[in-house]
DNA sequence: GACATCTTTGCCTAATCGGCAAAGTTTGCT
DNA sequence: AGCAAACTTTGCCGATTAGGCAAAGATGTC
């Protein structure tokens, strides 16, 4: 069976790790915060969370890993006569970004828990591990846009990681936006922007 | 004093670290090099190197955020009339990229040292952390971005994060590249690509 | 049901992390 | 020059992380 109940224990595992590590970190800091912990939080030993994370970090970046390989899958399934840019710009939005969603549910973005996530982010060695995780999952997403475009070699793995970079500098702004604005559209704009080659602004 | 002895001696070991780093790196395999053994070969305490990085594969990563901060420098010295791509241009190949340089001198491209350059890459942590550098001087880059382009907010964020996706993507293909391609020549390529909105191969 | 495979766990040793304060340098000021 | 403030280096230390190994427990296959 491609996915048995190994499987599904498995990823079941690996989300409550990766949100109990959330979870305590925007309550305590990710200073306060032991693996130990982290894996009492959700109920596996020490040993089994070395298994699945070789870090902290790594444990609260996971999900965003795993956004990123569900929006390579929804890459994949676009129809093939969709233009490329059309095809990433749906497939992106399709999943949004970072930390609200999920939660449980579809809970309306919570006060307290955004402001908690704002500053978790803040955490430097959070950041690094964020461009990590983009980079991880950028060798699946160059795989599914080679696919797509039939073609080999740098253009899928640039435009892998131009997307990378945009998803980042959408979610800095979506930080940063007061009033917040909803991730999105800011994510549009931005490939909008970068499928236009960037023009600078005001230099006709 | 702007930069005193003080602050040139403080440079002078951080690099020495970072090449005892790449040095050992490339010879021993980073799994097999213990931060002691690092500041060792630079002659200074464990507690030392622990000051100046907070990690190996940090101290190998050095060089390249050192290298993106030259970057920046340089495109706040390009003339302000110049098109903006093309400054980037300018100053990104300028500092072209990626270990081969220094090394004592400009030494020409080194078989066997190339090999091992090639071989310490494909660490999966040194990749996150290289990603991470590039993360860390986005920061820098994009404020020069918005003093020369006069806007803030978005703006130069986005431009900052896919200039190092460009060179992210640029590194990889010289990694790849057989036969071997020069990186300035793949970087303006890469350049050239972005400033023209990557358009879809063969989709006219 | 019996056997193979994979996951979890505890145990253990080496290595890393980061606070603290003593000792040594550099800098700014007079 | 002389001196104090500011900074850097270092050793020391306890807490934490890192990861190999093998026993025990689940799951998958036939």
């Amino acid at each position: 069976m491609a996915d048995g109940l190994r499987e599904r224990k498995k990823q079941e595992t690996r989300i409550a790790l990766s949100w109990a590590a959330v979870r305590l970190t925007v309550e305590h800091g990710l200073a306060n915060v032991r693996i130990e912990d982290i894996a009492a939080e959700a109920g596996v030993s020490l040993r089994t969370f070395r298994n699945y994370f070789s870090s902290k970090a790594e444990a609260i970046a996971a999900r965003e890993v795993d956004r990123s390989l569900r929006i390579a899958e929804e890459l994949r399934a676009r129809p093939a006569d969709e233009p490329l840019w059309t095809a990433i710009r749906m497939s992106a939005e399709s999943q949004f970004a970072l930390g609200v969603e999920g939660h449980g549910g579809e809970q309306p973005p919570d006060e307290r828990w955004l402001a908690g996530i704002r500053l978790m982010m803040t955490e430097p060695s959070l950041q690094g591990e964020m461009a990590r995780a983009h980079a991880a999952a950028s060798e699946e997403y160059a795989a599914a846009i080679a696919d797509r475009t039939g073609t080999q070699g740098l253009y899928p793995r640039l435009v892998a990681e131009v997307v990378g970079a945009a998803r980042t500098a959408a979610s800095a702004e979506w930080l940063r936006a007061d009033p917040p604005r909803p991730i999105a559209e800011i994510l549009r704009e931005v490939l909008d922007l970068i499928s236009a080659g960037l023009p600078e602004p005001g230099h006709n």
